[in-house]
DNA sequence: TTATTATATTGTAATCATTACAAGTTAGTA
DNA sequence: TACTAACTTGTAATGATTACAATATAATAA
């Protein structure tokens, strides 16, 4: 997976979204940050850079650069919405103890669901929910230390 | 699919989960509504039969049966969370015209997703969105009457 | 059956993420 | 450099979910 950044605004010129010093941020911190950020990361890590930024702003771009297809949501748990720049068909892993959201790649157009034949499909998601390997090793360091 | 309430029932008893007239109700409903419904939903739904039913209750008891591995979380938009009492790998595939969330079988497992490796993996999902068939052929046939 | 008690239910208030809105600002254009 | 549609901002509103404390009840044993 590679993200330029040149290509994103392209898209956004071809599309009359203005580029914003705002969006254009945004837009910056994702292709930095490949950690599928939540709008709370994506503002704290903007604020200091961008210190009028309005939290109103990072929605209202991340919905904009959602419905031009640049960015793709990210929903795992309910209670907390995620921005992944990559919207190549891929998969994601959310550790429940560190709470990080690993990529993986898979095809999921390798399966074949036939009975949603005649269905029109415009997104496909797989994720999976676990423990990391990280945090098995940390786990089983700190029983031994007992 | 096929999901058996006395079998329900042995299940939250083996787990020492009291059997109270709203969780019965609860399950009730999930059994005989395989729509993957809302919270309001199913309290909508129970209301006429159980009229001192609080919301609050089907919130409680909906993570009990989750917690308990009776119910399966459905989180496909981000506002609103449905519930499955279909446990067992399968897809689910979200109309973005008629809101209805359909179920189709997939085998998640034949995937090979060896970058996961070493994770424990406790939960599978996979989700995709677009048209259903009866909304292609509605909007077809609205087309043809102009 | 009755008494006991841990657990569940209920209504209300609190929380938190997201959106609505209106006033001020700016990117793009000429 | 001026114009204006589009964007940003701060605040208020919304809506889903949870916290909490008082009341009620399911399960158990006498
Ligand atoms: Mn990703
Ligand atoms: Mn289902
Ligand atoms: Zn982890
Ligand atoms: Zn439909």
């Amino acid at each position: 997976m590679k993200v330029i950044y040149a290509d994103l605004l392209n898209e956004l010129k071809s599309r009359n979204i203005r580029l914003s010093h705002q969006r254009l941020k945004v837009l910056e911190y994702l292709t930095k940050n490949y950690t599928h950020p939540t709008v709370d990361q994506i503002y704290n890590g903007l604020h200091q850079d961008v210190p009028t930024l309005s939290k109103t702003t990072v929605y209202n771009t991340l919905n904009s650069l959602v419905d031009a297809g640049l960015v793709r949501v990210i929903n795992i748990e309910d209670n907390e919405t995620r921005y992944d720049i990559d919207t190549d068909n891929h998969g994601h892993f959310k550790c429940e103890k560190c709470r990080k959201i690993y990529d993986f790649k898979i095809n999921i157009d390798s399966f074949d669901a036939h009975e949603l034949d005649h269905f029109k499909i415009f997104d496909k998601n797989i994720y999976f929910k676990g423990i990391c390997r990280q945090c098995q090793i940390d786990s089983s360091n700190i029983q031994s230390n007992n």
